[in-house]
DNA sequence: GCCTTGACGTTAG
DNA sequence: ACTAACGCCAAGG
């Protein structure tokens, strides 16, 4: 059969990203795992800093990805401290100046399943 | 074609 | 509980 399990892994990240609901914050090992690469959790960030230089990243809310730690690893990768602007006003709770309450804030790509 | 780096995560000490 | 090392897959040099 057609292979589409290895066709664009990023493209699919893009979507998922892209489903994040206002107010909430994705992590990039349950990305990874809900596209079925649970170990893919560094290909998710790689697709991310892609479109970082694309013009597609400007239509995906990468500030809400984060790592299972709540931390905003990727903020060096914005303009200043834009991610984290983004998330307060978003109303996502901060624990520490560059780490959100990944805890009440996180949301899980499965939901999208049901 | 081999080696290094990377927006991560898990397991071991 | 904290720190260190390995594994993962892909892309750039």
């Amino acid at each position: 059969m057609t292979k589409k399990k290895n066709r664009d892994f990023y493209e699919r990240v893009y979507e998922v990203v892209a489903e994040i609901p206002f107010g909430k914050v994705s992590t990039y090992g349950a990305i990874s795992k809900y596209l079925g690469v649970e170990s893919g959790a560094r290909m998710v960030g790689y697709a991310m800093n892609n479109c970082s230089s694309s013009d597609l990243g400007h239509a995906i809310p990468a500030h809400r990805v984060v790592n299972r730690l709540g931390q905003l690893t990727g903020r060096a990768h914005f303009e200043g401290d834009s991610m984290r602007e983004r998330l307060e006003q978003e109303g996502i709770g901060f624990v520490e100046e560059y780490t959100i309450d990944i805890e009440t804030h996180f949301w899980n790509p499965f939901e999208l399943d049901k």
